[in-house]
This record gives structure tokens, sequence and C-alpha cells, in this order.
RNA sequence: GGGCGGUUAGCUCAGUUGGUAGAGCGUCUGCCUUACACGCAGAAUGUCGGGAGUUCGAGCCUCUCACCGCCCACCA
């Protein structure tokens, strides 16, 4: 073995060795259980980012489960993306000089069924670098025909039982992509704009004065609203007012929406452009005026002035007209939020149009139930209270987009107007008979096909093998921001054609930012790419830190250092093996552990083992892998490297029986560690293993290890704590005064059991580096080291530093804690009230220190010896 | 406007039921000790955002203020 791990050609190797062998499909269950995951399809066009490194939290699980023996399988595959989609390929038409509407649907169709084809599902072959245990083999695509049949029957279902509906409406409309967007897709952005007060002259004398943000909208203005409280203008409800430039009569109506506070008071209303006044507009029968054209350009033949101008340069000119007339009282700077689409950055224009509706109350009612009694479960917690409020105050989801790109909304209408959903193309109208039949030209939102993931890519509606075995999935696994957009869509699906929960737990893991705590952007520059990572520091590195981070329930900076760290962990893992596996021979089978012959050590550290194990595993239940890396991370460096190997090492070089014991038990440790660690850094962990005497032929499915509570011995994990801290007053001792000689005469003395014993004795000589036989020798100079009931005395060269001062510092640190504690146990409050095992702890430790003092006080009388 | 999260060592963050504050990185010192110098050993460093309260005892519970971030809402 190198002296370094190379995780480069380690991870390609076993990759392609698992895939190969078909590790990554489901095998036979141990347990009768399976644990199933749908993974979240990232876009078919986009780039790996850390967002989808976060995915190693949905392989740890799929890993963990398949180590415990549940027949365990992960769903992969993309989704088509319509808007980004489009956009990529309007941009390479564009580059041409032509656009989708010069070569026409047909040829547009064609292209984009080729771009799926060439594109193919290069994300996921980069997430393998990851070493993601994916069933590769069940790789789905929501542009698959078995799935586009699948969200055609949903439509028409929905469409049969009246939960779909067709209907004009105020929609987020984007100008750019010239499609209406879900609520859900408006970004909204604080900006800095201003407040037009304009004077609308009343009918019968005086004017009334409206605030605006949007005074190009006064055009489409069809009435004046005043709260029906307001004293200011109770004489003017109902009366009328001459919109300027238009000269329209429109009249002043009383409701409740408006702000009294806000402006003037009163507000212009203008329902083909703005949601509360459509709703305003809604409640008082306004007519609806549009002023706009889909492409978001003034639409006004009347107004020829402002006829086709987009909306920034209508507003100017409109401001001028107004201010020409008089109309204008006054502008004054404000700061408001402005609605931006999601996938473009275009400025949201609310325009009215007939869109696909999803009635929403009669499916959010089940959602809702099995939130509040724990069939659906989240993490951390507090997303459920989120889930809730969002899914009690839903809104009909809009899932038309006029794309050209997405799944075609499967209604015809025919000659005579009979528009009706069909699960096949058809001939000729359900209800007539016509043959004129034209298809709807809408597609759906990328979200509604979406929705139906976990259990489509099962084969529903078809009532499959896989859907019995592996539905309902177990885990969903995202970030944050899709939590309504795309978690709740596929619990109201799943409920409502399944009956069930598409999943029981929810897991939200955190969003990497930049290091800067900004969002990780790559027009900003502060993208990093996981695939850099890897090639820098290893998969394993970058899943550890993944991990580490992932499921704190916290937002992550991101933290190069800390990959770095993981890195110099496998390497160290690389090292350990290294010494273990160069005393045996080659092929060596493992060795049975004689319980008969272990030591002290061996039992110390086969009992910490126990109890890391345990809290490893229940980490690993709660979803908090935070604490099971950390926890492995230190009792692998600090416990088995820095502490038993050292302390073994005289053994392994004896070549007798204790060799022997002594291997099996470091062996077994390593190995143990390596299982626990394996679904976090599956590849350094699969090749030590297999250098390591094992048996079965992959770590992948080796058993998880179970902790052996018999084992674990309360007083000896004490005493060796104990002795390691004599170890380090030691070391500490010595580092200060001169006494650095490589074996240094010393005798110890000590109250504890484990330091008593030749053994013990034998552990401190070892590291420490101290000669322990017997006395030291009368007269000679000595340092002395005082660690609760031990007492090390260090023989010191001639020119050997007095270590009065610092006895006497430490006496002094004693006599406070002393005084600190019997404050404390004076207080009669505390000892009568504080439970009795923290009072009689504090007697202890009283006590401890006591005696301390009393041993460091005699030490100080001995002058003479302590030069 | 409502809600949620955060504020702990120079930096990035842990801290399970209230009972003597931790890690990684960085810093300082000494070591090429035959697994690892991508290492070993030792050291330093905190009024746990401010204030008040509950309690024998608060980083942890309650209230309040400040700042940072996110989400939701019909923010003219």
């Amino acid at each position: 073995m190198d002296t370094r791990y190379d995780p480069k050609t380690v991870e390609q190797r076993w990759y392609d060795t698992w895939d190969q062998r078909g590790y990554f499909k489901p095998r036979e269950s141990l347990t009768g259980k399976t644990f199933t995951i749908s993974m979240p399809p990232p876009n078919i066009t986009g780039d790996l980012h850390m967002g989808h490194a976060m995915y190693t939290l949905q392989d740890v699980l799929i890993r963990w489960h398949r180590m415990l023996g549940d027949t365990a399988l992960w769903v992969p595959g993309t989704d088509h993306a319509a808007i980004a989609t489009q956009n990529v390929l309007e941009k390479q038409l564009a580059k041409k000089g032509s656009s989708k509407e010069a070569i026409g649907r047909e040829a547009w169709d064609r292209m984009v069924q080729e771009w799926y084809d060439t594109t193919g599902h290069t994300i996921l072959q980069q997430m393998r670098r990851l070493g993601f245990s994916a069933d590769w083999s069940r790789i789905r695509f929501t542009m698959d025909p078995t799935y586009v049949e699948a969200i055609r029957y949903v439509f028409v279902q929905l469409w049969k039982e009246g939960l779909i509906y067709r209907g004009p409406r105020i929609v987020n409309w984007c100008p750019r992509d010239q499609s209406a967007i879900s609520d859900l897709e408006v970004q909204y952005e604080e900006e800095d704009g201003h407040l037009y007060y304009l004077d609308y002259p009343v009918e019968g004398g005086g004017v009334i004065s409206v605030a605006t943000a949007r005074p190009e909208t006064m055009v489409g203005d069809t009435a004046v609203a005043v709260h029906p409280d307001d004293w200011r203008y109770k004489d003017l409800i109902g009366k009328s007012v001459v919109l300027p430039i238009v000269h329209r009569r429109v009249p002043i109506v009383a409701d409740e929406a408006v702000d009294q506070e806000f402006g003037t008071g009163a507000v212009k209303v203008t329902p083909g452009h703005d949601t509360t006044d459509y709703e305003i507009g809604e409640r008082h029968h306004l007519p609806i005026l549009s002023i706009l054209s889909l492409d978001g350009r003034m639409n006004i033949p009347e107004v020829p002035q402002l006829h086709g101008l987009k909306v920034p340069e209508a507003r100017d000119r409109i401001v001028e007209m107004l201010r020409a007339e008089g109309a204008l009282q006054k502008i004054e700077p404000y700061r408001h939020s402005v609605g931006h689409c999601d996938r473009c950055g275009a400025v949201i224009e609310p325009i009215v149009s007939a869109q696909w509706w999803v009635r929403m109350k009669p499916l959010a009612g089940p959602a809702i139930a099995v939130a509040e009694n724990d069939d659906l479960r989240f993490h951390p917690e507090r997303w459920r209270e989120q889930y809730l409020r969002w899914m009690r105050n839903i809104r009909d989801w809009n899932i038309s987009r006029q794309l050209w790109l997405g799944h075609r909304i499967p209604v015809w209408t025919c000659a005579n107007g009979h528009a009706v959903a069909y699960l096949k193309d058809p001939k000729e109208c359900e209800q007539c008979g016509n043959r004129e039949l034209t298809q709807d030209p809408d597609v759906l939102d990328t979200w509604f096909s979406s929705s139906l993931w976990p259990f489509v890519t099962l084969g529903w509606p078809a009532d499959t093998d896989d859907l019995r075995r592996y539905y309902p999935t177990q885990v969903l696994d995202t970030a944050r921001d899709i939590l309504y957009l795309w978690v709740a869509r596929m619990v109201f699906m799943s409920l409502h054609f399944l009956n069930t929960v598409p999943f029981s737990d929810v897991l939200i893991h955190g969003t990497v930012l930049a290091p800067d705590g900004r969002r990780m952007s790559k027009s900003l520059g502060t993208g990093v790419d996981p695939l850099d990572m890897i090639e820098q520091y290893g998969a394993d590195a970058t899943r550890a830190w993944t991990a580490y981070f992932g499921t704190g329930g916290q937002d992550i900076r991101f933290s190069e250092e800390k990959i770095e760290s993981y890195r110099r962990f496998a390497n160290k893992l690389w090292n350990a093996t290294r010494l273990l596996v160069g005393k045996l021979p080659e092929g060596a089978a493992p060795i049975p552990i004689d319980e008969s012959a272990l030591e002290p050590a061996d039992l110390w550290i086969l009992g910490r083992l126990s109890a890391v194990t345990r809290s490893v595993t229940a980490s690993f239940e709660r979803m908090e892998f935070g604490p099971a890396i950390d926890g492995l991370f230190d009792f692998a460096w600090k416990e088995v490297a820095d502490d038993y190997l050292e302390l073994i090492k005289p053994r392994l070089q004896a070549g007798d029986a204790s060799t022997v014991t002594a291997l099996s038990v470091a062996i077994h440790v390593l190995e143990t560690i390596l299982r626990l660690l394996h679904p976090i850094m599956p590849f350094v962990t699969e090749e030590l293993w297999q250098r390591l005497p094992h048996e079965g032929e992959t770590i992948m499915y080796a058993p998880w290890p179970l902790p052996d509570e018999t084992i674990e011995d309360r007083e000896l994990m004490d005493d060796m704590a104990h002795l390691l801290d004599v170890v380090r007053a030691v070391r500490n001792v010595r580092q200060s005064s001169d006494t650095k000689s490589r074996q240094q005469p010393a005798e110890a003395t000590s109250q504890r059991a484990l330091l008593s014993e030749p053994v013990g004795r034998r552990y401190l000589a070892t590291l420490a580096q101290l000669e322990l036989n017997g006395k030291l020798p009368e007269g000679m100079p000595q340092s002395v080291v005082v660690v609760g009931q031990t007492t090390v005395r260090l023989g010191l060269p001639a020119d050997g530093a007095p270590d009065a001062q610092r006895l006497k510092g430490e006496l002094e640190k004693k006599l406070r804690e002393i005084e600190l504690i019997q404050e404390k146990l004076n207080n009669p409050e505390f000892t009568s009230r504080a439970p009795a095992a923290v009072v009689e702890r504090e007697r202890a430790r009283l006590a401890q220190a006591q005696k301390a003092a009393d041993r460091l006080r005699g030490l100080l009388g001995e002058t003479g010896k302590l030069g």
C-alpha cells in the first residue's frame, strides 16, 4: 500500500464494479421490509450543482437500509423542465436567425425530441461520480410515452370529476415567455419606484386624488374605490369621476379592501391588470379592460401616443400627459416589491386570460389530514406547519402554460363548440360526432407532471409488481424551495389517485450558500461545482461534507476546509489499515477474538466501539447525519488511531499471543468503523474493507453493526479516560521542561484500579514514553505531575527546570475549584432542591479536589527535592 | 403586515431531556517517534447578540429589544 490514499482511481474502479455486479438493484429482503426513495428528477438540461450533491443524503439512507437487510430501491430520472428547456432551444434558434414560430410546431417538436435524445441523462451520469447507488436500470423521464399516458389519464380523470375547469381569471403573465405562470413561480423583489398622486375630477365638482405606483394603467381604470367607513369620501360614494386622457366616466365605489391609511385613501381600480383590483371589480361588477398585449406592450388604439410602447416608456409618456392636463399632483419616491418570472426574470404583468385550473379545496382536505395525524412527517419538524399553512390557504392552481414545450392539454373542441378531454386522440367529437376537432394549444405546468413522479415511475396507473412492492415510498428528500411547488402537490395527487401518502417522511435539507452567505449562482460567480470538489478531494470527502451539514435544518455556507478535512480523514483510515494489514499475511481470514485473552485496552476500545455504534445508529434513525459523521471522525481518529493503535504497538511488535489478540481487536474495530461509515463514505470504506480480513463480497451488503452493551464497562471507561488525562499532563510537563529524552525515568502512584496494575502502568509508559521501572534513584531531581488520584514523578536531568511554580499554580486552581463547590454545597437551597444524584456528584468532586490539593501541598513541602 | 430560522473561540459551525462550554480550519511551541509531515505531541482563545424573568442552577425555558436571512400575504 502507498503511504497516501488516492481517491481518483479507487472511486472509479469501485463504482464500475458495483454497477457491473448489479449491486444497485434491489435485492431480496432479509427483514421483509422494503425501503424506497424516489429521486427528485433534475432538469434534463441542468448542470450538476451543490444542490444535487445534497442527494447524498438519499444515498446514505439507501445504503444504510441495504446494509440493514431491507430491499432498498432508489428510483432515478429526469424532468423535461418545460420553460427551462424551451429557453435553451429558442436561444439556439435565435442564433440561426430563426424562431419557433418560423419553423412551425411540427419542426419544433422534432427539435425538442432530438434534444432530449442527445442530451440523454448527462446529469445522472455526473451523479455517478458522487457514488449514488440508484437503480439506473429504472431511469424514468417525464416525456416517456408511458409517463405521458399517465399524465393524460390524470387530467381526464380530474376533468371528469369536475376538478379541472377552464376560465378567464387574472393571472401572472410573463411577457417574455408569453405564458401564464403560477403564483409560486413569481419572485418578488424590493425595488425603488415612485408613488404618483393623480387628481381625478369628480363629476359635479371637485377632485379625488388617488396614489398609484403604475400610472400607465390608468387608461384601464374602471372605477375609483374608497373604504366604506372613510368619512373623507362618504359623500362621494356612488358618484363618478372622469378619467384624464381617456375621458371615460367611471364610478366611485366603496370596498373593504381599501386601506384608509395608504396614500390618499382612494385607489384607482384596474381590474384588468391588478390582482386586488380584479377582486374589487368582481364584487362591484366592474368592466375589465385589457390595455396590454401578450408581449407586454400597451394595446390601446384609442390613445395612439401610448399604443405599442413598453410599460416603462408608457409610464414616462403618460406622466407627461397627465402633467399637461394638470392631473398630476405629485410624485414621491416609493420602495415596493415587484414580481419577476422565476425562470427568465422578466417583470410579471397581471393580465386577464382564459386558463386551465385545478380546483384545490377538495384535494387539499386529505393532504391536510395526513400531516395532522402524522401519516406524513417532516424533518425538521417545523416544516409541517409551513406545509399546513400553505395547504389551508390554498388557491386554485393554474396548470396551463402558453408554451411550445410540454405536455399538451388533452382537450379538443369541435366545430360545434363541444370541449372534451380525451384519453386517446379523438377522430370525432364524443358529443356530436363532428370531425372538425382542434386541440387546445396550451401545455401543462411542469409541476403537474412532477406531482405524479413517485407513483408513475413505478408503473401507475397500471397495477404493477413494482407499485405493489415499493409504494408508498419512505423518504422524500429535497430543498425547501420546492416544498409547495412539488412536495405538497405529490401528496394530494397520491392521496386522490392512490389513496395513500406518496412517502411517510419528508426530509428538508439545507440550502448551500456561497461562503459570504449569498445564494450560489452561476451568473454571480458564486457557484461551486461538485465535480471540482470531487476532483480535488474525492467523492467521499464531498459526500461527508454534505452529510455533516445537510440535515441540521440550517442553511450552509460553503466551506472548502471542511471537505479538505474529510479528505485527510480518508487518508487517516487508509494508513490505519496499512498499519494492520502490514502485520498480516496476504488474504488472511478474520481472526476470531479470544475474549479470555483481552486486555483492559481491548475491552475499553470495544466498549467505546459499542457506544459509538449505538449513537451513530440513533443519529441515522433520526435522519441526522451530522452527529454520525462527527462521532465517527472523532472516534476513529482520536481514540482508535491516536490512542488505541499507539497503545498496542508494542504488542503488535511482540510476535506472540498478545499480538494476535491485539490484531484481532484492532481489525474488528476498524472493520466495524468502515461499515458504520460506508453509507457516507462508500468508496474508501469499500477499498479498505476489501483489504482487511472480511466476510462477504462487498461492504455494500455487509451487515450494519450492532452495539454490544455487555462489553461496555463503565469503570474501565472512566479509568482509561483518567489514564489518558495523566498521559496528557505528563506530556505537557515534559514539553515545557527539558525532559524530552525518549524514555524518561519516572515513578507513578495511583489509587485508580487500572493505574495500580502493571498493565495500566505499561500503558502510561507507552503513551507518555516513560521508563516506569520501580523507584527513581534517591536524591534524583524530579518533576511531579498530579492528576486526580494519580501522581507521577519524572526524573529530571541535572539542568532541568524546577516546577514548584507550576505546582503552586495548580494548587491555586484546585483551591478555587474547592471554594466554588463548597459555596454550592453550603447553599441549603441547592442541597435540598437539586436531585440527589447531582448533589452527590458535587460532593464526590469536592472530595477529589481536596485530596488532590492535599497531595499538592505535601509535594510543595518537599522543597528540597523540587530543585 | 404575518410567520419561521439565525446571532456560541479569529473563521465556519456542533451543543440530545437545564447540572463544570466543543469540533474543523487558523494561530503559537516542539517533533521527519519504522501507519500517516495529508502526520504526531503540547498550548492559547469564549461577559454563548443586549436586557429582564423563571430556577438551587440557564448557551438551553419565558418575555423583550437589536441585527442578519428566508417564507407567506389582495405591499394601490
